[in-house]
DNA sequence: TAGTTTCGCTACCTCAAGTATCGATACCAA
DNA sequence: TTGGTATCGATACTTGAGGTAGCGAAACTA
């Protein structure tokens, strides 16, 4: 074992640290310009950066879209004493991350994209979802499909009113969101 | 008042009624290839028709898609002799009709579009939207935000699980999905 | 027969994703 | 100090798709 196992940083010049201003940059720009007009040109231009830079670091535009928003939502605060609490908090949360500007459009931009492209689905499903889908399960102690019911209906419901309308949901809905969506997650409902 | 008034046909050659070709042809080669690859070219193809032939009759491949949907889709059917029945069946025909071949990838791929174009959106809204939302508040009695926030939940969940999965809802979430969302709009309740 | 409009066809424009290459730079190891 | 390696910015390029322009031919009316 003479030799450095894992850790040991590999050879040449080091990356600069970017990634920080590229998200920022990504966000900022799919604000301004939509996704559509967001280019990787553009968004390299902001953060002062080449894109070739950016194709080194991710490899499609859709996966930079995927790392920003995980770097933007991070992770769920599963907070709340009861069931109840827990699920509205979270309803919430996703609510007003979507509502951040820059977010929902990145979202909604790159889910289109996804339905076409069975790779960035995949990368979507895997990176994006399957986290918060697990986290919610174990919080939960749900089966997996109900738990992926819940999430396309408050992720579902919130992306098509910002795609039918470029607004995110207004709280008065989140709200009415919340209470639909609770009874049939209470203890012992919706045996399905 | 010598003049013809409006029901003269206009001169020149009149139009080939290939229109249901195109659509047909829309819908096969989306759910073939999927909405980003279903080019124009290759749908022209498809109908056997010219590309030019296309755009001189819808201005873009967007609006070729919600003339697609609106002839795939039809009315709504509002039948139901309860308000529940009305809602159930309702919720049970859009399912049904965006799982079949190539209608959700359509209506996802458009709606994705949407998200960056607001001339598309408002394409989107108006022409494909409002008819199916008049419809309902006349036969639920619902004022238009409840309505909005209805349509809202029911084809952005489906859409949500289409865009994730790639495939349709089945049958049994389509169920706990109408559970769900019945008693939230029955008489009296959820006054938001 | 003259006028009008659509047809298919071909060529083209524009824009954006993604690739290739190059000299320069930053770091490590001998 | 010197070589090896991987990143950097910059520029140019390829590919693909939406959309347009212009042509002669065809279909209809008056």
């Amino acid at each position: 074992m003479t030799r450095v196992t894992t850790s040991a940083r590999p050879p040449g010049r080091p990356r600069s640290g970017v990634n920080a201003v590229v998200f920022a940059a990504t966000l900022s720009t799919v604000h301004e310009l939509g996704y559509a007009r967001a280019t990787v040109d553009r968004i390299a231009a902001t953060a002062g950066v080449a894109k070739t830079t950016i194709y080194r670091r991710w490899p499609s535009k859709g996966a930079l879209i995927v790392d920003c928003l995980l770097d933007a939502f991070g992770p769920v605060p599963l907070e709340g004493a009861s069931r109840a609490e827990l699920m509205s908090s979270a309803i919430h949360w996703i609510a007003e991350k979507i509502g951040e500007p820059g977010v929902g459009d990145a979202f909604a931009g790159v889910f289109s994209d996804a339905v076409s492209d069975p790779a960035l689905r995949e990368v979507l499903s895997a990176r994006f979802q399957d986290p918060y889908r697990l986290a919610l399960q174990e919080a939960l102690g749900e089966p997996e499909h109900r738990v992926l019911f819940f999430i396309d209906v408050v992720v579902g419901t919130l992306l098509h009113r910002m795609g039918m309308t470029g607004e995110p949901m207004v709280d008065a809905d989140v709200a009415a969101l919340v209470e639909m969506v609770l009874p049939h997650f209470a203890d012992g409902a919706g045996s399905t």
